[in-house]
DNA sequence: GACTCATTTCATCACGCGTTGAAAAAAGGT
DNA sequence: ACCTTTTTTCAACGCGTGATGAAATGAGTC
């Protein structure tokens, strides 16, 4: 059962067998603990833990707690070229029944923890909001709005996110009920709507 | 400029003159703090520097740093029944426009500063989303939809509260341009119909 | 004016944090 | 086999946190 490994105390030191990937269990771990912890919530040693190995070795591998939070939570979840064109295609009037589709699609997979852990990280790092902005505004939507020719591309593109935001804080942060639990079709019926206006309807 | 105060060393001891109330100027020091800070990011020391008290004054007065969150942020901000009649009094089919207008002059009012205090706390506290469950859901949403007599009252509720709640996110927490700085007029042209939607029209 | 007691500051506690440097152990090259 | 390099654990540092108990001080009461 042992091969003189599996000690209660101290663990061995020195380079483990090559198998072992710890950079790639500590980002691992720390996507898990930063989610639900937030940025100032998790610690170092928590995420080290959870990855089997010393705490030392986020400074060894990382530098430091922001450059593992920078590598493992600030990576653009999704390819922003593929969503575009993903939203793009079909006829321009169902842009906002795909939008509510694809987001709740992307963000139940995780059950929520994807968009919560954004949110704990918005409040607690400046640094993401401002990644967010450009990523959520810049690259995703007002390309959306341009490519459908409304004028005030930037407005409608920030009042879609206002709604696409708010979607999520209910959903997956506060959890206010039936909307939490409402299924993607009800979402559709609702949400769509409202989200094609912000898009191509008379916001003026 | 001075009267016998104003000293640069250790501040003297005992019993202070009657008219100042420590106890209000923790509470009024305790909610700016937590409001740019959060629960865990605001440190008792910085709230109590900020009161001009010392920090032991925070464990004397209420007992910890939780009692004093629960003292100084917890409480509802505004009268729920003077802000349901308030929304209630007019034609129902600007319902929609006096809900934006009143949310984001008691926002705006404080610089958004209330509204981020709110999500900041949320994240880090889940108490904070209980609260807010009942609060905003329950006390207030859920009576205006019912009151309006439409089916459907909680999904109109929840819904309502998403567009709400993302308002307030793009607007006072990341701070998406133009929507942040926009004035009200042009928010109550874009925002109010998709409200009035929600709460009277069809959504199934 | 003396006594009492609520109020306030100070000094300090134990704890947990992120980080660091050295030592140990394995891998890789020659 | 030897030496170098990389990886890993360990022990500890300095700092800041929330909390505590004692001493100091002045307001209120008689």
């Amino acid at each position: 059962m042992n091969e003189s490994s599996r000690q209660i105390g101290p663990k061995r030191r020195g380079r483990r067998a090559g198998g072992e990937d710890t950079r790639e269990a500590l980002l691992s771990a720390a996507r898990e603990v930063f989610v639900d912890r937030g940025f100032e919530g998790a610690t170092v040693r928590a995420i080290a833990a959870r990855a089997g190995v010393d705490a030392a070795m986020v400074n060894h591998w990382f530098g430091s707690k922001e450059g593992l939070f920078a590598k493992a939570v600030l990576q653009v979840p999704i390819d922003p070229n593929v969503l575009v064109e993903r939203l793009l295609d079909g006829p321009p009037e169902e842009v906002g029944e795909r939008i509510v589709r694809n987001f709740i699609g992307i963000w139940d997979a995780t059950g929520g923890g994807q968009f919560a852990a954004m949110v704990r990280s918005i409040t607690s790092h400046e640094q993401v909001a401002e990644v967010l902005r450009q990523f959520f505004v810049h690259t995703l939507l007002k390309r959306l709005v341009c490519h459908l020719g409304s004028p005030d591309a930037e407005l409608r593109a920030t009042l879609l996110a206002s709604q696409i935001f708010g979607m999520g804080v209910v959903r997956y942060v506060v959890r206010f009920e039936p909307f939490a639990s409402a299924d993607v079709e009800t979402m559709v019926r609702a949400i769509a709507p409202n989200l094609q206006r912000y898009l191509t309807g008379d916001i003026s």
